[in-house]
DNA sequence: ATGCCGGGTATCACTATTTGACACACAGCA
DNA sequence: TGCTGTGTGTCAAATAGTGATACCCGGCAT
């Protein structure tokens, strides 16, 4: 066993809760359901703890169980606890009716993305126009060097936090014209300091044009990001500076942070 | 203690587990963030035990803790586990395009419901108008006869289910003109029987009006509803009949359950 | 200043709870 | 028929959670 889990090991850390929620977090977008025996090869513990541990699980409601199949998934209440963040989050009711007017405004995909670690999260969607599931639904997480969003609020960032994001954190070459050079990137995100946006394209989605506002609070640094994904084949980055970014910048701003 | 707890501790049954749950569940919209003495009261669990519970939920990233009023707030991760749900549930995926499409074709406020015990979830919510809070974000759950959807995916169902539903379920009186006399609550049902659509207002935000159609499965039971919400100010019911309605039954029947 | 009070934190012996190896039942398959 | 993989059930051993207790700190009234 590690040596970093001492820390964890406090006498106040409850290794059963802990078990469960690995449980709930084996569940993702590649596996949707999962059967008992993948449960124990998805979380590494024993047979007998996650058979237990799922049926408490099964019984609170956290999971559904498919009685023919003996599959488990994620319950509804899982759409509960989203409830539960939105209403604990102040920046999303802020956000949300101005989103809604920009989304009606320009007729295009509109997101508030939040950063969350060396990701960005997203937690409000408004999707205008058909793409790719993954971008649509809220909660996909994304490496921030590698969108728009992110960019844009460390460009917010004091110097010594931006350059460690830069140098330290995880990108992923989602397409073939994904930059993952990192001076590369700052450069991109000293750009974004002179403009006060960020613009990208092909960077996680190919053909994708992205363009993001940091929302920022009375500390100037930004934590959360209004961003608009359009389509490159409808859209040049010139049309998108002259028929998006304004209502972009306008809604961004009139969010207090 | 209890004899309704028998069933549960069935030396499958982990406390610690349910316990833990028994945290995340005690945050809601009234209660967006909460102390450890506030976690404690909600939860009815001893002092230490929360401490404990609620120091390994923080580590563990599912409890963010503003270190300096010591309270506790929902993370990120209760996205991610809606983000995972949506991968689970094959519905999403199928649905989601359609409704993105109705939303733009109708400019109203769209939802997929589904049905969740006695209740109705909002699975998805393209909102489009402005509308409040509660009414614009996934996760929110009503009671089922109190709503379009719920009653026109019971007016699917069998005869002995609907009559059970209508004399047991839970109602909630949201605004004056509620209705929660059973007996209406059946005869608008068996209208939507006929008619093969819901149309309500007043139910549960006043000057609301909701219209509901259910998608079905090739059982004929519903289990989902695609519904609009309009603002009653702008119309009245014959409008929705002549202008929206068209749209949300094809929208319906074209997503197979 | 003083003392009280409430909330968050830390400690520790006790024991209830989890553990994990084993054995069983069942279904699909060679 | 006899595998093999899964889901289920059992039980002694020991680990991990319990909860009473005490401490620390800041605010507040006296």
């Amino acid at each position: 066993m590690g040596e970093e889990t001492a820390q964890k090991h406090s006498s106040l850390y409850a290794g059963t809760l802990a078990k469960g929620l690995k449980l709930l977090r084996a569940f993702d977008e590649s596996h949707a359901s999962l059967s008992l025996s993948e449960l124990v090869q998805r979380t590494g513990l024993q047979k007998s703890a996650v058979q237990r541990l799922a049926h408490t699980l099964h019984v609170e409601g956290m999971l559904d169980r498919d009685s023919a199949t003996r599959r488990f998934r994620p319950s509804h209440a899982w759409l509960e606890l989203a409830y539960a963040y939105y209403w604990s989050d102040p920046i999303i009711a802020r956000a949300l009716p101005k989103l809604v007017e920009l989304s009606q405004q320009i007729g295009e995909t509109v997101n508030l993305a939040q950063m969350s670690g060396n990701h960005i999260i997203y937690a409000l969607r408004l999707p205008s126009q058909r793409t790719h599931f993954a971008a649509s639904i809220v909660g996909r997480r994304v490496p921030a060097l590698c969108t728009a969003s992110g960019r844009v609020m460390l460009s917010t960032w004091a110097e010594e936090d931006r350059w460690q994001a830069v140098e330290t954190w995880e990108v992923h070459p989602y397409t073939h014209k994904t930059i993952t050079d990192r001076d590369a990137i700052n450069a991109d995100i000293v750009e974004c300091r002179r403009n006060g946006y960020a613009l990208t394209r092909d960077q996680v989605i190919l053909n994708e044009i992205s363009l993001a506002a940091p929302i920022t609070g009375p500390g100037g640094r930004s934590e959360a990001a209004v961003q608009v994904s359009v389509s490159g084949l409808s859209y040049d980055f010139d049309e998108v500076r002259a028929r998006i970014l304004p209502a972009v910048l306008d809604t961004a701003n009139g969010i207090l942070a």
